[in-house]
DNA sequence: GAATGTGAAGGTTTTCACAGCA
DNA sequence: TGCTGTGAAAACCTTCACATTC
C-alpha cells in the first residue's frame, strides 16, 4: 500500500509508534470520536504534536488543517500501513510456559494474527488440544509450514534448542519470526528476526529504582 | 553503587544493551570464559565493538587495553548497575493467561525477580495456588503490598480495569511498575512505569513483511 | 601487537517554528 | 482561528579514529 521506500527510511520508532497511534485510535473509534489532534494524540502517548505529526507524515497526509485527523479513516490508513487490515497466518512452536499464554492471548486475534499451528517435541503435549488447535510434532514442522503457507512464526521454546528450531523454520521459507527465547538468535539476511525479552523491562525498572531515585519516573 | 547522575544522562538503549550483554556474559561465564573483547561482544549481539565500549565507559573502565573485559568481573559489574546483585520482592496482579505464565517465568526468578504476592478479583482464583503462591483478594492489595514490602509490581489485568489497579497500586507506595495491559497508564512523576506491549513486535513484523520485502531482513 | 577508552565527527531522531490551508 | 505539514535547528546517539595502556 505505501510506496516510500525511495524517500527516507522509516525508523523502527517511528513504527512502534504507528502501533501505540493504532491502538488508541481503535479506543477513540469505539468512542465514537469523528476527529482527533496531533495535540491530543500526543498526550495520551506521552509524546509531542510534532512527533505525532512527522511520523504520519512519513506515510502521506491524512489530516485537515485547523480540524485535526478523522479517527476512523486515520485507523484504517495505518492499519494498512501496518499490515493489520489483513489476516496472518501464525504458527507457534513450544507450547510451555509463555507458549500457552499466547495462544489464549486476544490481543493477537483482533489484529489478524491467527495462530494455526501449535508445534512442540513433548509427547505428553503432541496431540492434545489448545484452544481448538492439536499440538502438532516437531518432527513435522517444515512440512507442516509449507502445505499450511504459513507467514510467521513464533519460537516460545528453551534457549538451548531455539537455535536448531530457527534453523528448521528459515528452511522451511519462513521469513518473519518472533523470538520469546532469550537468546540470540542467528538468522540470513532475508529472515526477519524479532526479540521479544520479557526480563528487559524488568530490569529497567530495577536499574532505575537503584540508579535514577531521584524522586522522578520515566515512561516510555 | 553508581554515580554517575551527574555526568551524562544514560540513555534507554545502553540500559536495554545493558542487559544484553548481561545475559550474554552469563553464557560465556558458563563457558569458563575468561575475557572476552568489545569485538567479541559486539559481533555476538549485532552491534559495533565502539558501541559496546561507550556503552560500558559510562559506568567505568573495566576492560584491560590490549587483553580485553574479564568475563565474571563485567558480569558482576554490569550486574551492580541494573540492580541484579540482590533479590527483588515483586508482586503480579492478575492470573490469567498472561499472569500464569510469567509465575512460571524463570528467568524473573534467576534474575532476582521474586514473586511474592498474586492477586486476583476472581473468586474462582482466589485461594487457589500458583507454583506455592495463594492468590490474593485483589481488595486487600494496598494492605498486602505494604505488608510484605514489595518493590516492583507486574499488571496482568484486562486493560478495563488496569487504570484502577494502578491507581490503587500507586497509592500504596509502589514505585516500579511493569504494565502488561495493553492501555496507557497514568502514574504519578515520582513513579517509573513500563510497558511490555506483546503485539508491538509481531506488527512489526507484518509490517517489514507488507512494506520492506526488499529481500532484506532486520533485527534488533 | 592487541584492544580499551574517549573526544570529535557523523548520522539519525526529535523538536521548533512557521507557512499554508480549512 | 486552529491545526496540519514540513524545512531547519537542536538534541541525541552511534561510529570513527587514535592516543594510551597492557
Amino acid at each position: 500500500m505505501i510506496s516510500e521506500s525511495s524517500k527516507r527510511r522509516i525508523s523502527e520508532s517511528t513504527i512502534h509508534r504507528l502501533s501505540l497511534y493504532y491502538r488508541l485510535l481503535s479506543v477513540l473509534e469505539k468512542e465514537s470520536k469523528e476527529t482527533v489532534s496531533s495535540k491530543e494524540l500526543a498526550e495520551r502517548e506521552k509524546l509531542t504534536p510534532a512527533q505525532v505529526r512527522k511520523d504520519l507524515s512519513f506515510f502521506g497526509s491524512f489530516g485537515t488543517r485547523g480540524l485535526g485527523y478523522p479517527v476512523s479513516e486515520l485507523k484504517r490508513r495505518i492499519g494498512e500501513i501496518l499490515g493489520l487490515d489483513r489476516q496472518w497466518s501464525v504458527a507457534l512452536i513450544g507450547v510451555g510456559n509463555i507458549g500457552s499464554a499466547l495462544v489464549g492471548y486476544k490481543e493477537f486475534q483482533r489484529q489478524g494474527f491467527n495462530i494455526k499451528l501449535i508445534f512442540d517435541n513433548d509427547q505428553r503435549k503432541i496431540g492434545s488440544n489448545h484452544k481448538g488447535i492439536v499440538v502438532a510434532d516437531i518432527k513435522n514442522l517444515e512440512k507442516e509450514l509449507r502445505e499450511n503457507k504459513i507467514e510467521i512464526v513464533v519460537i516460545a521454546v528453551p534457549a538451548t534448542v531455539a537455535q536448531y528450531i530457527v534453523d528448521d523454520v528459515v528452511k522451511a521459507g519462513i521469513k518473519a519470526i518472533l523470538n520469546f527465547a532469550p537468546v540470540n538468535l542467528k538468522v540470513p539476511e532475508d529472515v526477519f528476526l524479532r526479540n521479544e525479552n520479557m526480563s528487559m523491562e524488568l530490569e529497567y525498572l530495577s536499574f532505575a529504582l537503584v540508579n535514577l531515585f531521584n524522586g522522578r519516573g520515566t515512561n516510555r
